[in-house]
Parts: structure tokens; C-alpha cells; sequence
DNA sequence: ACTCATTGTAAACTGTAACGTTACACGTGT
DNA sequence: ACACGTGTAACGTTACAGTTTACAATGAGT
């Protein structure tokens, strides 16, 4: 796995629908219902999208909250890729003729 | 989303991968490098996967991490939903002629 | 009947992470 | 000077995956 980065979900948010809406930290908070502090470190990238935010934006957005997760995964693999190795054996798969 | 709640990946990992090899918890846990416990809690859904252990098991069964992600995804985003209400207001998207 | 492997799980602990509240310092614009 | 919006530090809470250790139950083999 050699592919870069993922984008953050937390960025996309920010560039994709709060920018184009003209929405500050403080407002998106309030309607999403959580705190100005948990957006503010999810669009800047110093937190995961949880399962509840991504119910919070899809609904707010009118979106599928598994095309955010969906992002955020691709993220957490390709963090968790970083820190090989892993010390794993191959399980014995039976030889069938 | 009424859909009825999704496999854990624990539980296919255990009768699609493990019964089939005839692989004990025991030994299944020491080729993943991982505790009995945490295996057994995975396979038991007790435990959900974990980026770790979703990179364990794609390298020893050869499968994508990204599938056994993906069921985990599914589960999570399910339970997720159970306990709504969110209380979240839809973003005020502007009318565009 | 006894032994051994396997199992699930409790207990105690650690590390991490999301979230809340509160508070501060900074910048921008009026 | 003041009001806003911002990022973030400092606290505390809650949740959960992981470890090691230990125990009781089960099942298979001698």
C-alpha cells in the first residue's frame, strides 16, 4: 500500500459544504449539536469522524453518512499501514487438488 | 434505515475462516499475534474489529482489510442509527435559480 | 476416573480517543 | 474600544480495545 494520504473528511466538510454555505465553526456546531471545540478539531484535522458526527452530517447535509465514514476509514487504514510490522502468520490454507 | 442488523465480522471470521482450517482460538490468536482474549471477544462480538486486527487478519487469510473494514463499518454505522433522535438542524442551503 | 487442551470470561490495569465545559490569547472588522 | 470568530490548552468523563493472570466448565483421549 503505497497510495498517499487520504483527505481528511473534517477538510471536505470544511471545503465542501460549510465554505460554500458561508457557515462559521460557531454556527455548524450549534446546528450539528456538538460542541464548537469537537468541529473546530474535526475540521482541522486533530479528530476522527465518529459514527455520531457522521450521523449528524448526513442529516444536516442531506447526505449518506457512509460516504463520510467511508472516508474516514480509507484514513484510519492508511494510518494504520504506517506502523508495520505486524509480526503476523499466514494462516495454513489446505491444499485441495 | 430499517434494514435488520449486519453480520459482525467476528462471527465470519470465525465459521468462514477459522472452522474451515480447523484453527482453535488458541492457535488462530498466536499466528495473529494477538491475545486469546481479544481474539475471543472478536469472534464472540464482544469486542468490534479494529484497524489492528482488521490489518492481522488480511495478512494471514490474503484477503483486503478494507472488506473486513467495511463489515465493521456497516455494524457500527447500524448501531449508530439505533439511538437517534440527534437533534440536528439542516444546513441552510442556499436556492440557486 | 483422570488428564489435558480448549474455552469463555472476570479482574485489574493501560493507552487512546471523542466529547463536554471553561477559559485564554489572537486576529479582524466596525 | 469592542464584538466575533477562532484555535486550543486544561480539566474531567466515558468508552473501548488490548494486555496478563486466573478460574471454572467442557470435551476428548487414555
Amino acid at each position: 500500500m503505497i497510495k498517499r494520504k487520504p483527505t481528511h473528511p473534517g477538510t471536505v466538510f470544511l471545503e465542501d459544504v460549510m465554505k460554500p454555505l458561508h457557515l462559521t465553526v460557531t454556527e455548524a456546531a450549534d446546528m450539528l449539536g456538538v460542541s464548537r471545540k469537537a468541529l473546530s478539531e474535526f475540521v482541522n484535522e486533530k479528530a476522527s469522524l465518529s459514527p455520531e458526527m457522521a450521523l449528524r452530517i448526513s442529516k444536516a447535509t442531506n447526505t449518506s453518512a457512509e460516504s463520510w465514514m467511508n472516508m474516514q476509514q480509507k484514513l484510519t487504514l492508511w494510518k494504520a499501514y504506517q506502523k508495520e510490522p505486524k509480526n503476523v502468520t499466514v494462516f495454513p490454507f489446505e491444499v485441495v487438488i
